[in-house]
DNA sequence: AACCGACTCAACCGCCTGCCT
DNA sequence: TAGGCAGGCGGTTGAGTCGGT
């Protein structure tokens, strides 16, 4: 019963590559592919290594046209608005950027990325992304609007719309209209002339949502522009929990909110998040008002210094 | 030159889902 | 149907590097 465990663990070599592996893992798989099972990979070519070290290092570093480093500035912004939409789902952030891998928009995202927007020369990136979401929608209260990062003269609006969508009370919308609806909430989120927008999938998330409890997604690869050679980005699928009505779809505010209280957070470790795009408010604590956010928010567009 | 802390990123770990037996 | 593995994913680690003192 079941399947041969996929490796010997105390056999196994650990830690980096060397050329050599690289060259012969490489040359391998140019050759004959994967076979579809990385588990006996390294025995087909006679190396000391477990088969998911191999598919790592393959994915993330020895198959072709792939980037590392020197991240664009439009990069820089697909990725925040990604994270904003979905939160942490690296692999579908990474899909929608050709070349890149999940786990270099991670460490990208965890050691600078987040910095950027907190760091001083990233007051300009911020701004910029605030110029590009300056339709985007927010949740907020009196209390803290000066960190409003999103702040527009759509939100009420598109809260309404999206109370309308997210309150099972307005579960009696025919698909077509919350169809609508979903695409008003969510267009402020696509931008041009590169077309990320954010198309609900209802069914995909259900499992997707109980499991991580957060903004889920399903698969991106029938409208994604992977692997092809046009640099602009084509139509995503966002998927949104619309058959289980025992949950309510937060997660598109979800990940957003998530993003707003994780850089805070960072700002002044004290504050306490509330989120809400549907009534709820954004408690702040108020040590968090000695940062001064508004100067965080409110910077020039490019920072000359 | 030596030391030390911060930073980067390749690689590993552990978990989950789907599939196979 | 149950048990168990492969593949995939996000989180974390730690060796190497860099910059400041």
């Amino acid at each position: 019963m079941g399947r041969a465990p996929c490796c010997d663990k105390m056999a196994v070599k650990k830690g980096p590559w060397s050329t050599e592996e690289d060259a012969v893992l490489k040359s391998y798989i140019e050759k004959h592919g994967t076979g579809n099972n990385w588990i006996s990979l390294p025995q087909r070519i006679g190396i000391k290594r477990c088969g998911k070290s191999c598919r790592l290092r393959w994915l993330n570093y020895l198959r072709p046209n792939l980037k590392h480093g020197g991240f664009t500035d439009e990069e820089d912004y697909i990725i925040c608005s990604l994270y904003i939409t979905i939160g942490s789902r690296w692999s579908i952030i990474a899909s929608q950027l050709p070349g890149r891998t999940d786990n270099d928009i991670k460490n990208y995202w965890n050691t600078r990325l987040k910095k950027k927007l907190l760091s001083k020369q990233g007051k300009a990136f911020h701004q910029q992304l605030n110029v590009k979401f300056e339709r985007g929608t927010t949740s907020s209260s009196s209390s803290q609007n000066q960190i409003q990062m999103f702040h527009d003269e759509n939100t009420k609006s598109n809260q309404t719309l999206y109370n309308q969508v997210v309150d099972p009370s307005m579960r009696a919308f025919a698909m077509e209209e919350q169809s609508m609806i979903k695409n008003q909430i969510l267009e402020p989120f696509s931008w041009e002339p590169n077309k990320v927008l954010f198309d609900v999938d209802y069914d995909a998330a259900a499992s997707s949502y109980h499991h991580h409890a957060s903004p889920s997604l399903n698969s991106m690869s029938s409208t994604s522009s992977i692997g092809t050679n046009n640099s602009s980005l084509q139509m995503s699928h966002y998927t949104v929990n619309h058959n289980d009505h025992d949950q309510p779809d937060m997660f598109f505010m979800d990940g957003f909110e998530n993003f707003q209280a994780e850089l805070f957070d960072e700002i002044a470790n004290n504050n306490t998040v509330e989120n809400g795009f549907d009534g709820t408010e954004i408690l702040i604590n108020n040590n968090y008002l000695d940062h001064d956010i508004s100067s965080f928010i409110d910077y020039p567009l490019y920072d000359n210094e």
